[in-house]
RNA sequence: GGGCGCUUAGUUCAGUUGGUUUAGAACACCUGCCUUACAAGCAGGGGGUCGGGGGUUCGAAUCCCUCAGCGCCCA
């Protein structure tokens, strides 16, 4: 019965038909099984807010390899999807649509604001679950969380109350780092920094009771309405005299005083400082050393406040900077202005410079919370994939600071703490409390805050279950095996999650990460929507199909590099599917019986030939090495080594080196040939489906017994001792260096593939030619040749071209076919490379130290390589010496 | 300023603990082919001395030092 399939492979026609199928028969749903080993592995949440992008392709193709991969050895695969909150992204788009209704948040109230939310969160949100689905994600849905669902929410607060109780969490107030766009506190690594091409003002602060000035460079000028003190270096003798005096701040008029500290940088500008405690991390410190007066010069969005000259209330900050700089230039107060490149803040969401800013604010201490989490990536309990990111992880863990965990917004967790208004007591619990755990008073306002989102992901490998309440899932799969994500968010959510799985659950929350290459355009630039760089994984679909954009993205991810991606790279997937797609198609269209247990029993093989000891061979190392690299995260290798496999070795010989016994042997030798054939195809198809899962399981439909399960839960290959076959392997190798001998030589006299030859092997050894001749029909049918003639001392044709391989001389006499001068030619460049070698290899043989001091197999090797390549050499002379005498 | 990483054919990348030849693959390129699985294909070919310099070694793309360039992270 054979096959009807099409030439081209159109994914088009397959995937959603097969998603489909795995969703019905609940394939992707994991239950715990005792009798079974399981695999866990969360996905990084994706924003729910968010859509597909190359990154998300990237690391959940990852993910979804492994866990197809776990799940064909046999073990309870289970991958838990979900999306987060992503409260500041989120609230923004809520506060924008409601904008342009008219609406602001705060008329409506946090009620009605949060119905908005839900609302659009149902609407808008998770976009994104169902394009990881057309890209194959094998994610169990039905374990799918938000880590807004009530029981998630619950457990946030209660990680929030454990850590208060524990004395990791407080409330001060502190400079923060401030984002005017949103109105909110963030955290340290939500601040990025962007060099900036801008000015160092060096302004005169007139000396108090003097016609003096001192001099004070800054890339600030408009937080001088704020200053409270100038500093130099107690050491600078050039301002010693002015130490303990004061200036008169210009256009404020406020006197402040001149001190020394040890901070001030004598090289940089001036040397004297400008001191703005409520505006700056270090002159929030210097203040608190010297007692200065903390003025706080801004409102929430960044624009001045009251607590500056009237003319400037109300400015934006970088408006007041231009007023700042014309007035003082107008007082003749501007020194000089230099260019000066700096560093800037920015908010990561916001996108707008970061104000730091005195603001009362939720703190977490992780002094305690680091130990353990330090100590299990240093004792490799958690091994990090390259492993070069522990160094980065380390050094950020033993610098960490206090996070800042409240967030001034509403769309998310709200800080779990109550104070009474009668007594100041706060209550801190999970349950809202009816009375103060003090007075006993009802009047209780609960803090109006939120955490910060990654105060609540970094409970995801726990919090997906039923944590804090015991529950079988939680036991059965936690810890979980492996966790895939960029190495962008280490710090943000890997390195907390590692805290909080040694905090809350006493153990680690994963044992090994994968950390995933960056993706770049092919300019090196990140991906950016403002860039227009960033093609839409869909699109890429449609156009590649599912298969070769995973496969494609992982032929491209070198292991611990960004990836410079260009659509065009997919082409190389594309065709290998196209590839795969028609040698299935030809052992199908060949197939002329139905397939029995008995066809893929290599017991019941019939004469075995030569090319297929050779395949079963090949793929025995295929088997092994695609093992290997899946476990040590070589998603890239792992292609590269099926790449390999199925096109050269399959594709190029096999099927090539079996249609001479398909077309023309007897029903055994077909039958045997055939049956070889499915039993590579159907592992080629195993070792491919966590690659390309759509194809490989609908050509497995194909190949697979009545009573044989889906692919998708089909046992992964092993090894098959019986067909280890190393000699008949090199065997192998001698016989197609034979034929492309034969072939360069056509190709290069230019003799058209219509045109037949002859051949005559004069061979070396008896072995060689027990091989050509078993195989003299094969060969026969590869090179296009009429006639081979065989043997130790055949004789030589006159007019011939001739090639050595392997101490074996080949002729193809030429007579009418060629010019004598190409094949001279040709035969001096061949002479020319193998004396090449002959002199590298004497001139390793010559040196004494390396006889004596290489290891005597290598040396035994360079002296086999010396013979060889003298013989070979004294025959191709001889040919050319027979050739110029024509 | 500190840390991490990268620099191999025109391009994108391989190259396991230093020793299979004068370093591999894909794409691109050149030549010849629509050979009944595949022109998204087949066969063949050209092309790099492994960023520069120094060192260790019998032997280095591979280890060490140094210089240069590029990138990322942190201050």
């Amino acid at each position: 019965m054979t096959q009807e399939l099409s030439k081209r492979y159109d994914a088009s026609l397959i995937e959603d038909k097969w998603y489909q199928h795995w969703l019905e028969q609940n394939y992707f749903h994991s239950q715990p099984d005792d009798t079974k080993e399981p695999y866990t592995i969360v996905i990084p949440p994706p924003n729910v807010t968010g859509i597909l992008t190359l990154g998300h392709v990237l690391n959940n193709t990852m993910q979804d390899i492994l866990i197809r991969w776990r799940r064909m050895q046999g073990r309870e695969a289970c991958w838990i999807p979900g999306t987060d909150h992503a409260s500041i992204a989120t609230e923004t788009k809520v506060v924008n649509m409601l904008r342009e209704k008219g609406i602001t948040k705060h008329e409506i109230g946090r009620d009605a604001f949060l119905e908005h939310a839900w609302e659009w969160k149902e609407k808008y949100g998770g976009i994104i679950i169902e394009q990881l689905k057309k890209l194959g994600a094998s994610c169990d849905w039905e374990r799918e969380r938000f880590t807004m669902d009530d029981d998630y929410y619950k457990a946030v607060l209660h990680s929030f109350v454990e850590l208060y109780n524990a004395g990791y969490i407080y409330r001060g107030k502190r400079l923060v780092n401030w984002c005017p766009k949103t109105k909110s506190a963030i955290s340290d690594e939500e601040v990025i920094y962007q060099e900036r091409n801008s000015h160092l003002w060096h302004m005169r602060y007139p000396i108090k009771d003097s016609h003096e000035f001192l001099v004070v460079a800054t890339t600030r000028p408009e937080t001088m309405l704020g200053d409270t003190g100038v500093a130099v270096h107690p050491d600078d003798e050039r301002y010693q005299h002015l130490i303990g005096k004061h200036v008169v701040l210009p256009l404020v008029g406020r006197e402040i005083p001149i001190f020394a500290d040890e901070y001030v940088d004598k090289e940089f500008g001036t040397g004297c400082v400008k001191v703005t405690p409520s505006h700056d991390p270090n002159d929030w410190e210097m203040g608190k050393r010297h007692n200065l007066e903390f003025i706080n010069i801004f409102n929430e969005d960044a624009s001045l406040n009251s607590n500056v000259p009237g003319k400037f209330i109300g400015l934006d900050r970088f408006e007041a900077r231009e007023v700042v700089i014309e007035q003082l230039k107008e007082l003749d107060l501007m020194e000089k202005i230099e260019e000066h490149v700096h560093k800037v803040g920015y908010s990561e969401r916001g996108n707008v410079p970061i104000e730091p800013y005195a603001s009362e604010q939720w703190f977490m201490n992780m002094t305690e919370l680091v130990k353990p989490a330090l100590q299990a990536v240093r004792d490799d309990k958690i091994k990090f994939h390259p492993a070069h990111w522990t160094k980065t992880y380390e050094h950020w863990m033993t610098n960490i600071k206090d996070w800042c965990i409240s967030r001034q917004l509403w769309w998310g967790h709200r800080i779990p703490v109550y104070t009474c208004q009668d007594c100041n007591e706060l209550t801190v619990q999970v349950e809202s409390p009816i009375n103060c755990s003090k007075c006993g008073s009802d009047n209780l306002k609960q803090d109006e805050d939120v955490l910060d989102t990654w105060s609540s992901s970094w409970l995801w490998p726990f919090a997906v279950h039923q944590w804090p309440e015991d529950s079988q899932d939680l036991d059965y799969y936690y810890p979980t095996n492996d966790l895939v994500t960029g190495p962008d968010i280490i710090f943000f959510w890997v390195a907390r999650m590692i805290m909080a799985g040694a905090q809350f659950k006493g153990d680690i929350p994963f044992e090994n990460v994968y950390f995933t290459s960056i993706i770049r355009d092919s300019d090196g630039r990140k991906m950016s929507k403002s860039l227009g760089n960033s093609p839409d994984p869909l699109d890429l679909i449609e156009k590649y199909g599912a298969d070769a954009l995973r496969f494609g993205v992982m032929l491209i991810a070198p292991k611990g590099q960004d990836i410079l991606f260009a659509e065009e790279r997919l082409d190389v997937a594309r065709n290998f599917m196209n590839k795969v797609w028609n040698a299935s198609r030809f052992v199908l269209m060949n197939k002329d019986f139905e397939l029995t247990a008995d066809h893929l029993n290599p017991e019941k093989w019939q004469d075995l030939e030569l090319p297929d000891r050779w395949i079963l061979h090949r793929l025995n190392g295929t088997i092994l090495r695609v093992t290997k690299q899946l476990e040590s995260f070589s998603f890239d290798e792992t292609a590269r080594s099926l790449w390999d496999f199925i096109w050269n070795d399959f594709c190029d010989w096999y099927i090539e080196m079996i249609k001479l016994r398909l077309y023309e042997g007897t029903e055994t030798q077909k039958q045997t040939a055939m049956s070889v054939a499915i039993y590579v195809l159907r592992d080629i198809m195993k070792m491919l489906h966590p690659y390309a899962p759509f194809m490989s399981e609908e050509i497995w439909q194909q190949v697979k017994l009545a009573d044989e399960p889906d692919l998708i839960v089909a046992d992964w290959p092993t090894v098959t001792d019986a067909f280890h076959a190393p000699s008949e392997a090199k065997e192998t190798d001698f016989l197609k260096k034979v034929i492309t001998a034969v072939r360069t030589i056509r190709s290069e006299m230019n003799v058209p593939p219509s045109q037949g030859i002859k051949l005559v092997g004069r061979v070396h050894s008896q072995a060689q030619l027990d091989i050509l001749t078993k195989t003299r029909e094969t060969i026969a049918k590869l090179i296009r040749c009429d006639e081979i003639t065989l043997g130790l001392d055949v004789e030589k044709p006159g007019f011939a071209a001739s090639a050595m391989v392997e101490k074996m001389e080949l002729f193809i006499p030429l007579e009418g076919l060629i010019d004598l001068d190409k094949e001279i030619e040709r035969l001096e460049k061949e002479i020319a490379t193998t004396e090449g070698l002959l002199k590298s290899v004497q001139g390793k043989l010559a040196n004494k130290n390396f006889v004596d001091r290489a290891p005597e197999a290598v040396v035994t090797k360079e002296r086999d390589k010396l013979d060889h390549y003298a013989q070979s050499l004294d025959k191709l002379r001889e040919h050319l010496e027979t050739m110029k005498a024509l």
